[in-house]
This record gives C-alpha cells, sequence and structure tokens, in this order.
DNA sequence: CTGAAAGCGCTTACAG
DNA sequence: CTGAAAGCGCTTACAG
C-alpha cells in the first residue's frame, strides 16, 4: 500500500500538505496542489480509510437496515417477498450515496444483541448515518436508534422529525383513497380488503384512505370483509383461501401491495374466479413483476427513485447538522392495467 | 466512547492485557480475565473498529457485489427481476457472516473507474474479501480481482480455484438434465427453449445438459427454438412474444429461470395459450414466486442456503489461507408442480 | 502471564 | 500557504 508518506516526498511537501490537498482545503497555492494530484496519479495513491475513520472520528459510512421480525439479522429479510419493493429501492440509494461520497454497510446483528449493543456497535463503526426501510416502530432498537444522535432517516415509518432523525414515505393515504375511488367508479360496492398488518402504521394509513374514499361515496365497509395479512405473497395467498371458503359477495379486492395481490390472485384463480370479470383486483407499489401477472395489476405507483434519492440527500442533511430536516412525502400515481373492470351486470350477489 | 485505557484503569492491568483478553490470546491467567471482561460490562465498551483495522492492517469487512452491466455501481442491480434469486442468498450470507464476526460491505463503484481503481479501493479499505455474485467473467474489475491475492469467492461464476479465488454453484447441467428428461417423459419432443444470455457460461451449462437429455433420446434440437433473453422477466416476456409471431410448433418451452418463465408465462396467456393444456413450460430456481404464479411453475430447486452459508465458509477458509479451497458444486431438486403435462393428443402440430 | 513502547496512516490545531 | 508535532484507539513484538 502506498501511503501519504510516499506522495509527499514525491511531490516535495508534508504529509500535512497531502492530506490537505485530499480534503480539498482552501488556501493552497494552486502549483502545489498540481504537483500533490501529480504525485498522487503516478503512485496510484488511496488513502487508507481506517487511518482517515480513527484520525476523523467519523466514517464515510452509512448503515442500510432493514429489520425482520423473527431475529436479528439486519438485512437478511430482503429476499422475503413483503421486501421486494425496497430491494428495489437499494439501487437509488447506493446512487445517491456514492455521489455522494458515502460507502454502504449492511450492519450484521447478533440475535442476542440488546438495544445498546446495537448502538454501541453502530458507533464503534463510526457510522455516519443510518437508513431504515420498512421497520416496526416498536421494534426496541429502533427506539434506542432514534433516542440516541445518529442520524437516521426512516423510509415508510413515520419516526418524528428533527434534528437527528426524518422520515421519507409516499403519500399512502391518498394513493389508497385513489384506487378504491377508480374501484368505486367501476360500479364496485362490495369490496374486500386484504390489509397489510395493521401494526404498521403504512396499513393504517391507506386503510384510512380507503375508507375515507367509501365514506364519500356514502357506502359503508362491510367488517367481514376487513381482511389482514402478512406482506409477504405467501400470506396473502393464504388468507384469500381463507376468506374464500367463507364467502364470495364482493365484486372487487384491495390488496395491501402487489406481492400480496399476487398471492390473492393464486387463490382466486383456483377457486376459478376470473379476474376481473368476477372480481376485480388492486395492487399498491407498482413492481416490475405486476406487469407480468395475467392479468396484469391495476396499482398505485410509488416512486422509489425519489423516496431512494430523497432518503440519501435527507440523510446527508442530518449528518451535516446545518439545520432541522423535514419530512419527504412523495405523491402516488394511479396506473390502470387489465385487473379491474366494471362490475359485471349477472354477478350473483 | 469507552476506549481500552478505561477499561484497563477499572480493572487494574494495562492496555495491552484487555487487548489479549479481547482477541482471545492464551496464557492470560483466569483471573485477570475475568476482571476484564467484568470491566467491560460495566463499561459497555466495544472496541473502535477504525483503530483495530488500522493497527491490524485488516477489517473483518466482507464485501458483496453485484455488478450490472450498464454501470459501475456494485449493488444496484439486486431489484432487477433478474437477481431475485441472489437477493434471496442475502438471507444466508448474512448470517454466515455474522456467525464469522465479518460485517458485509456494499463496495459502490464510481462508474468512471478503472479495474486498478476498484482493486485500489478494496485495499484502501481493508477488505478481507469479496463475495461476487453472479458477474460477467470477462469484466475487467473481475480480472483485476482475480489477478490480485484478495481472496474471493464467485458464485455462479466459475473463475478457478486456488489460494485465493475459488467458486459455488449448482450443478446446472445436470438440472437441466433433469428437467429436460422430465418433459421428455412426458412426451414432448417438439420442445423450445428460451435460455439466458449464452455469454453466461450458467446458461451454456445448462444447454448442455438439455442437449444432453435430448440425444440420450434420440431427439434433435430444432435450430429455430433455441432462444435467447436476457435473464430479466421483461425481456423474456418480450423474447417470447416475437417467437410466438413465427412459430407455435412445440408442445414445450424451458426457461432460463423462474423469473424468465414468469414473462414466458405472461406471454403465452397473451396469445391465449393455456399453460399446460397447450404448453408445458418449466422454469429454475426455484424462487418463491414459483409457486404463486398460475400454474404453478414445475422448476428445478437451487439449495440458496447452501450456497450461501458454503460461499461465506469457504471465503474464510480462503482469507485464513491455509490450504487450496475446492469450489462446492451443489444438486439440484426437481419440482414438479402444475406448469408441465403430458402432450395432449389433439395439439395440432 | 503482563507491561512499556512503538507503530498503524491519517488529520488538525498551532505556529510561522 | 505550509510544516512539525500531537493525537485518534487499537495491536503486537520485545522484555521480563
Amino acid at each position: 500500500m502506498v501511503t501519504s508518506e510516499e506522495v509527499a516526498q514525491l511531490a516535495g511537501v508534508s504529509r500535512a500538505t497531502v492530506s490537505r490537498v485530499l480534503n480539498g482545503s482552501p488556501r493552497i497555492s494552486a502549483e502545489t496542489k498540481e504537483r500533490v494530484h501529480a504525485a498522487i496519479k503516478q503512485l496510484g495513491y488511496e488513502p487508507n480509510i481506517a487511518a482517515q475513520n480513527l484520525a476523523r472520528q467519523s466514517s464515510q459510512m452509512l448503515a442500510l437496515s432493514l429489520f425482520g421480525e423473527d431475529e436479528g439479522l439486519a438485512i437478511s429479510h430482503l429476499g422475503s417477498t413483503e421486501n421486494y419493493f425496497y430491494v428495489d429501492m437499494v439501487r437509488s440509494i447506493d446512487r445517491g450515496a456514492v455521489a455522494a461520497g458515502y460507502d454502504l454497510f449492511l450492519p450484521s446483528l447478533l440475535p442476542d444483541r440488546s438495544p445498546e449493543n446495537y448502538i454501541r456497535s453502530l458507533r464503534a463503526r463510526h457510522v455516519a448515518g443510518v437508513i431504515m426501510l420498512a421497520v416496526d416502530p416498536s421494534d426496541p432498537r429502533i427506539q434506542a436508534l432514534f433516542r440516541s444522535d445518529i442520524p437516521t432517516i426512516f423510509v415508510d415509518s413515520i419516526n418524528g422529525e428533527g434534528r437527528h432523525a426524518t422520515y421519507v414515505t409516499s403519500n399512502h393515504m391518498d394513493g389508497a383513497y385513489q384506487i378504491t375511488a377508480h374501484l368505486l367508479s367501476l360500479g364496485h360496492t362490495r369490496i374486500a380488503f386484504m390489509m397489510g398488518p395493521l401494526i404498521d402504521p403504512v396499513s393504517t394509513e391507506r386503510l384510512l384512505g380507503s375508507q375515507q374514499a367509501l365514506a364519500r361515496a356514502g357506502i359503508s365497509l362491510v367488517p367481514d370483509l376487513l381482511c389482514q395479512a402478512g406482506w409477504t405473497t405467501e400470506e396473502a395467498c393464504q388468507a384469500t383461501r381463507a376468506l374464500l371458503s367463507k364467502r364470495r359477495d364482493f365484486t372487487a379486492i384491495v390488496a395491501g401491495s402487489d406481492m400480496m395481490a399476487i398471492g390473492i390472485l393464486r387463490a382466486l384463480q383456483e377457486c376459478g374466479l376470473s379476474v376481473p370479470g368476477d372480481v376485480s383486483l388492486t395492487g399498491f407499489d407498482d413492481v416490475v413483476l405486476s406487469q407480468y401477472t395475467t392479468p396484469s395489476l391495476t396499482t398505485m405507483h410509488q416512486d422509489r427513485e425519489g423516496m431512494g434519492s430523497g432518503a440519501v440527500q435527507r440523510l446527508i442533511a442530518l449528518i451535516e447538522g446545518r439545520e432541522e430536516v423535514s419530512p419527504l412525502i412523495m405523491p402516488t400515481q394511479l396506473v390502470v392495467r387489465e385487473s379491474t373492470g366494471p362490475v359485471s351486470a349477472n354477478k350473483e350477489i
């Protein structure tokens, strides 16, 4: 490994000067700057990150976390269907982080670690900030994180705003309102809801949006048709099978997400119900796959790009600590595809 | 931040001793060890990682890389449908890394970085080893990595074996053989192939396996029915549309992957072809979603768990440098679901 | 079994 | 605008 000492010698300056050039310190003579840069290029010098971190007492590292429910491993749950939407956001997060000169780190967490240990391990690594994807706000580690002064951006979980933390989310309420209104405009009045878990505020916001749309149309929600399931394709499929075994007196289903809708679609087709002939179905998220089911899914588009880059940009603002950072709430957009249609005249309800 | 100095004072020993206890050095009196551990617990001490890395000239960090084709960002492509299979492997990689005391790092790579810079940036971060997911072996960065002495495990790309690198992969050839034999046993003789890109050795191995199965049955591959597409759902769907517009004289399609099969299924259903009534369809990978399409997919199961943990275990062996490490080749397993059936008598070919 | 001391490669007030 | 020097918090031969 070539060190700053070697660069300094070649350029005929001190290590301090090399460091200053590297860090873009002002008042360095143009000529010195040039000599140093030439030496860096010639030697292929790259600063030792560990040494920088130690000297600066900080790092250029952003932790990317996504907690699952059953274990402590922080990023393990990316592969679960419920999180495909977030996986797709990693791209824009990565892009934003690179552009700002940060690295991404996946903090692995031992299952037996206490909340205090979680915070300490972030500190021991001098993590500059944390991007927390879709997390249960009641998780004690989240509470500890929120109490700490580590800059954190929460994606899709509302965890206050201020000097240390803020959030980015879609306007779930409006999205649910719109997609429900879309079904109402097609003549559906008996609508089933297969929501994500209602402990998750995202679900609650969406439920509220749907309720508002129904209320405005003077239509009431049928208690037995309000169902919950986990966010996964698997759980949504099972819950729908259970629903169908009890009653089928609805003409549409609002799913909590696209991945849930895929499971619901499977359950409907198993029963010989056609979509949208017998039942209309809506998703939420607009994941890539929603175009490739048969029928393709009517859904609400969430702006992953905007959320990812907005998250990084706000996190960096928090790290730099100049001011309070406000939350980012992205609009959603209705995408009408094949899975919704007018309520059929001959539907026997 | 509490430092080892404070622990040393509380325990009445030197920093050197604290360090030794922490690193499990032998010949430390049991009593001292106990006192130090007590002090650590009492103070909530966690070693400063940057200082450790600097002093040790190494880190406990594993780089997890997945190169896309169009840009330098290393992990950005996780969200693309072609990589859902690997995303699902992150879980077992994470678990293995944590168990061995390593952290996972996502090296972000600026688009304009040269292969030399890529290696230098890994070195500057003292990365202990690299886990390289499904990568184009001709990428110059891969070549540079392979020439370097940084321990690397390649997943699904055969890049030699030895003291610095080895690979883990499924037995793709056998898998393709089995799934093709399954179709042959159902009476299919005119089989279309929608392979992944044939620059990718994984595709070639699978093609070879299929060819062997066909040859053994005395059946020849129809040139026009051998198609290629990108690994994504999108590209497979489009390529199938193109195929169907030209000819339909086949009774089965072998897809390069499950995610491709989902796109193929969509294209078939758009044309009013029923699966498996008109055409049988096979996938590969056994991703979770293969159970939730209608019809569900007959596919080859790849042992993600085994591959992920095997990859980490071998990488650590490479890092410790005790010996040559042999590649790991996992068996695959046929999973028969709804998308394949006997060739129908009335099929007009 | 344990301590004193040097060293890892940077950064950053402090002088000039 | 630039250098000498101290410091970041560990680890690890070297003695004893």
